[in-house]
DNA sequence: TACTAAACGAGACGGTACGTCGCGTCTTGGG
DNA sequence: CCCAAGACGCGACGTACCGTCTCGTTTAGTA
């Protein structure tokens, strides 16, 4: 949760034991905090960040909006969350060779923006945070969820000899990643599977293998 | 213009000689047209797509807001044109080689991501269009605008016997495009002459040339 | 005509013959001015005051607005001379005695006040001086010409003797002409004939007749 | 307070015990009713009609608009409760006799025209239901406040055996208030001591006491 | 078991911006 | 100089949404 008042300094927190010894009073719903999550996605799924307004997920999530504001401070900081809690980890996979490792990755990233809750979370967080710069962290973590096991892959191939040791690694993860980006934000589509096939191809003939 | 009312249908029906030869009654104020766009474009650089406000806009371009919605239906409709109206052609190169003509051309791009007014505008225009989706057709002229020479130096190459005939010419330019794209959406940077000449270099393995 | 800009000087002027020589260029139109009028007073009919709009009235006469302001210098003097051109002068009688008199004047005044152009005068008169008291004089012209008949026969029977020199001929103008107005305006039903021959009865009685 | 959605049907309904026992929410706050009523007649009377606008009385009310229309469908409905709550209730006399009661009800008529908030309230009240027929009932409310308590007078009269059984007592009334009303308006006085008393003596002389 | 502090729904609140309409003026081309 | 058409600046309209603030009502954890 990324609300600054209540939370953000125990969150990293977490073996601070003797800590708040009580919390007295009514402990806020759980349900609630699922409602209003998932009513948010539903919101823009169904109309996009245009149509999004407190009062509605207030209403879908059958929450009044002072149950949202107990728990974020903004319309952002919610949406914020919202896209987070949908930013699962990426499988990691380490076949033994490169080719290998990019084809599984590559179709998998490929699969995430296609199916699922994590359909348009691209295009949502990329909105959200050139409207509100705030929001810049959660682009962050996003980028670092796919970029991280796509660098760890080609270091690993650096480390086995597969790839030379001076390659660029971050432009190959900007091609890379940027041309399923691009394909989405630009054509509105994804990569279908002999697509993804070529895209590994001309990495790897990127990376002379 | 892209104002659906009035103008869109005749827009590019420039040998249309028997069309309304005769426009009744006071013409739109060419000044009002200038002022706006410009005005909406300040207002955009200085706060972003979340401060501007019609009315504040009109209060710039010192117009009344009659005089902006008689010209646009709504408030994304004058964004859209605004955000066109920057949208200027890129040079083109033909410098006889593919490395060269590719040198230029990114360098060119790289360029416009960062200065001028074309410098926000890539994503200033994604929000727009992903918050609205009827703004697609301008995201459309974007990329077009971008891919077009792009393409057409390709081909040139394949036609020269520079590039092998089945070179996949679109998943080559959205790696390119993609790779800078990636980089200033979400790093917020834009290439260097360095990284511009190492992309280079990367493509032209793709094409293995 | 009431427009103090164009008119309003020369409108007593009727002995001045060396003036305005030579009205230089196209002649105003007079069919303009009827339409005008025309479609004024059908608005205010159907919608009332609240309904009355120049477009509206511009519309309806096939008239620019630039027409009527040249006519006119505000929405309001363009009522006030619509409202205006339908008060006739009310018929006088004189049949000899106040009774008879007194009885065809109300009866004349209750008419009017039931049927064709003049039934609502006094309420949208009233609302339109109220809502702008620069209005006032049409009040007092549509005033005298209903008072100034009345007094008159009054003033006959006060010269034949069959009035007391000392009546107070303006309190009675009052009680006689208010209460017409007030069931106008507060019943918004006018006097039938029974009422009407009441009316003059009770009136004569205060007049000691 | 005449606001449709909510309480009309109601409004009167002091003996509903089971009717709606527990309103949720948080209540409208009376201070602001006090408010906007208060700033609407503050704007009135120095601007009149056609000076008041929602924005202005929001301004002085220190209130948003929104609030304003929470209670109110429009500008004219809020212009009726404001006038309305200037209405109040008319003393009634009872000296014992006729002249003695008409004497003291038309001076407090008069008196009420020409001082305090009631000073203006008939020539508005007038021209808002005049503009918009909607607010008839209000002004039925005004008449019966000020018709009740002299039909009432005469009607005593009748019983004690000093008028005549078979008196036009609503023709009367008209007379009385039309000479009232109709100097208000036409003339923009209201009636001195002198003619108050003179009225008195004429509206007598009808009754032939 | 009773007390109490916090969370809960509902919805009113002050603002800010929206997109529309009306007024009175101005600017075209054409009598 | 008039005319129809229609754009213009201005200012008010009534609505929507934001984030805050009462209300009266639960719902735990003490006491």
């Amino acid at each position: 949760m990324t609300d600054v008042s209540t939370e953000s300094a125990a969150a990293g927190d977490a073996s601070a034991p003797a800590c708040e010894p009580a919390r007295r009073g009514r402990p806020r719903s759980p349900e609630a905090d699922e409602a209003i999550i998932t009513a948010a996605l539903e919101v823009l799924v169904e109309g996009g960040m245009g149509r999004l307004s407190m009062d509605e997920v207030a209403a879908r999530a059958a929450v009044s909006k002072a149950t949202i504001y107990r728990r974020w401070s903004s319309k952002e900081a919610m949406i914020l969350d919202a896209l987070t809690a949908v930013m699962t980890k990426l499988d990691t996979f380490d076949t033994g060779s490169l080719p290998g490792d990019l084809g599984l990755y590559v179709a998998h990233v490929a699969d995430k923006m296609r199916n699922g809750r994590t359909r348009d979370l691209l295009p949502h967080l990329l909105a959200a945070a050139i409207n509100d710069p705030n929001l810049q962290p959660a682009l962050d973590e996003f980028l670092a969820i796919r970029d991280r096991p796509l660098r760890a892959m080609l270091e690993r191939a650096i480390d086995r000899g597969e790839l030379a040791p001076d390659t660029d690694v971050a432009l190959v993860a900007d091609m890379l990643l940027g041309a399923l980006t691009h394909q989405r934000l630009f054509h509105g589509t994804t990569y279908d599977h002999e697509r993804v096939t070529r895209l590994v191809e001309y990495v790897l003939r990127v990376l002379a293998v």
